[in-house]
RNA sequence: GGUCCUGUAGCUCAACUGGAUAGAGCAUCGCCCUUCUAAGGCGACGGUUCGGGGUUCGAGUCCCUGCGGGAUCACCA
């Protein structure tokens, strides 16, 4: 909350009780910006307050008004229109909030390291058996930009993922990798090793399908196959797990490709052949406990009709783990693992939304109080305009391939806007990486992560507008502005307490000082495009004002200064957000 | 059928969690580079916020109801 809506919030409630010998809760406060269109900065909606006054909104407005003005040195003046007082807030106010801001210099918006609980926060997770899609984009982008927002609210921060590295589909890959491989490798076909695995993986669904007519969906050669490969591979057979071991070793050296290049990272990777069987044991005590029950042919099974919920199955009568049991086991052992963490943040489609709930209330019954706070970072699908993504029809967005292309279009707009004469030929790949990536990261993360997105692969992602590199772009004048002026260290920039900021300054200062506010927002709604929305925000203003606010040509020097300080603010505090999105912003474009 | 999400300009999205005349971008049409990077700025056009009720000073936002879209309810993962 910005200073002066504390200072305005708690006037308003001891004026209340002074004029109206009422008080009035903090929640029927509203301080808000003004409209433009109205003299003043800040505004109080009244309405609330006419129960207590029993006067008019305007009489009540008045009252509050004069109260305010008399009792708080900040504001200077107001203005009752309709039932909304509008307040007038000194020059000096301005300036040293200003002074403040910049003198954080990068720290602005972020809270001290490690003051609030430890979160981890998991995502990516995908399975070895295909390379990594479109919709792997929003999932990383997502987990990590929450996971960066959550570590600048002040939480720390512990990142992992689970690779699902066990089961019929990756022994899929590797029955048709023995058939038809010839010892195909990596080295040997140049391929990257998640497209080599995947390419045995669609190698093998066209040999099962083949087989199907002759001998039906459940007992053509080829899946029987797979099942007993996946039998040995449980058996511990040694052969199964070198070629496993080997053929995962591939698809690791593929994804870890994939996200350098997407610049997300982690710091512990769980595999699900390590947990897939400590659930079992966390099963087996529930129903030592009575949270789980038995039945008579061994199924275990837990009851969540009180929570609204079904029953549901957590082992089956053989004894075997289902997927939920699993999930129950790592996520016991990640809060073995780390003893002061406060909740797990699963980053995970919404189609799965059914299962976390489940999740949580199955971790209380077990007795892990962070059960209930534990979240399920729910997203919707990146749909094309024909619909989802589909494996069969081919029209699955590759990963790296989209990569590639978001660097080759951020290189032809270069050469189209004629950009390139000053960027030294060296630094001009790194510039299309930041320029391409922060196009598809902005794109993927503005919108609120609960609906769907819409692609257009044939549309490609736009680099003006509402986009990644309009905000570079504008960073980058301002950095450029920067440098005009010989600044090297911004946080020794003064602004006199006398200089007055005219009404465009003043609301594009406050949008830029709601940026900690913002940063708290979007880790407590675990929502980046909060984040994404304000950068845009920020920008579109700055970009209005510089347009016709001279700051190294204006002559009167402390007004200079200021709109110095006002462009470093602005270029600062874009690019903290711009990085909690995982925007690297360039200097020069 | 039950539960959850969702429906805002032609298209893609906002709207400070109940506040003033619902805002941006794209697209279309104008204007602005001898001025700190024009990947920019300014203006015009564009709306029954899916329909219907209700709650109150005030509703895109909350409640009820109908309609459309999506997800989910497996001894699958």
């Amino acid at each position: 909350m910005l200073r002066i809506d504390e200072i305005l919030t708690s006037a308003v409630q001891t004026g209340c009780s002074e004029l109206f010998t009422s008080t009035p809760e903090i929640t029927q406060i509203s301080v808000q910006q003004t409209r433009p269109e109205f003299k003043g900065e800040r505004t109080v909606v009244v309405f609330p307050f006419t129960r207590l006054s029993r006067k008019t909104p305007e009489e009540t407005g008045t009252l509050l008004g004069e109260y305010i003005v008399e009792n708080c040195e900040d504001v200077t003046s107001f203005q009752v229109v309709k039932g909304f007082l509008n307040l007038s807030i000194s020059d000096s106010y301005w300036a040293s909030e200003l002074q403040e801001a910049v003198t954080c210099g990068a720290e602005f918006g972020l809270q001290p390291e490690s003051s609030k609980p430890q979160i981890m926060v998991e995502y990516s997770s995908p399975n070895t058996n295909k390379p990594l899609h479109l919709g792997h984009l929003r999932n990383n982008f997502l987990g990590f930009s929450v996971a960066e927002i959550l570590k600048a609210a002040g939480h720390s921060v512990v990142k992992v993922q689970i690779i699902n590295d066990r089961g019929i589909h990756i022994c899929k890959s590797m029955v048709a990798w023995i058939k038809f491989g010839n010892g195909e490798t990596p080295e040997s076909s140049g391929l990257k090793g998640d497209k080599l695995v995947g390419k045995y993986y669609v190698a093998f669904d066209k040999a099962y399908k083949a087989e199907i007519a002759e001998h039906g969906e459940n007992s053509a050669p080829i899946l029987l196959e797979a099942r007993e490969m996946l039998h040995k591979w449980e058996a511990g057979d040694s052969e199964v797990r070198a070629l496993w071991s080997k053929m995962n070793g591939w698809v690791y050296d593929g994804f870890d490709a994939t996200y350098t290049e997407m610049g997300v990272d982690f710091n512990k990777l769980y595999y699900e052949s390590d947990t897939y069987l400590i659930g079992k044991v966390q099963v087996e005590k529930g129903v030592s406990s009575g949270a789980f029950k038995k039945r008579e042919d061994g199924s275990v099974w837990v009851d969540l009709t009180d929570s609204g919920l079904d029953e549901k199955l957590l082992l089956r009568k053989d004894g075997t783990a289902v997927y939920m049991t699993q999930d129950i086991g790592t996520a016991i052992l990640r809060f073995e693992d780390f003893p002061a963490l406060d909740r797990q943040v699963y980053t995970v489609g919404n189609e799965q939304e059914y299962h976390f709930k489940v999740l949580f209330e199955i971790l209380g019954k077990l007795g892990v109080e962070q059960g209930e706070r534990c979240h399920h970072l729910s997203y919707g699908m990146v749909e094309l305009p024909e619909g989802k993504m589909k494996s069969r029809e081919g029209t699955v967005v590759d990963a790296d391939d989209l990569l590639q292309e978001m660097r080759e279009t951020a290189e032809a707009v270069a050469v189209e806007a004629g950009k390139l004469d000053n960027i030294p030929e060296a630094d001009r790949p790194e510039l299309f990486k930041q320029v391409g990536y922060g196009a598809l990261k902005y794109f993927l993360l503005r919108v609120d992560p609960k609906k769907s997105i819409m692609f257009d692969p044939k549309g490609s992602i736009d680099f003006i507008g509402n986009t990644g590199p309009y905000i570079q772009f504008n960073y980058v004048r301002s950095r450029s502005v920067l440098r005009n002026a010989s600044i090297k260290d911004s946080t020794t920039l003064k602004i006199s307490q006398s200089v007055t900021l005219d009404d465009t300054e003043k609301a594009l200062l406050m949008t830029v000082l709601s940026l900690p506010d913002v940063i708290e927002e979007a880790g407590k709604l675990y929502d980046p495009s909060l984040v994404a929305n304000l950068c845009y925000d920020i920008t579109k203003s700055y970009s209005s004002w510089y347009q016709d606010h001279p700051i190294l040509k204006e002559e009167n020097e402390e007004l200079r200064d200021a709109r110095l300080a006002i462009c470093a603010l602005c270029s600062s505090a874009v690019k903290t957000g711009m990085s909690l999105l995982g925007v690297s912003m360039p200097e020069r474009m």
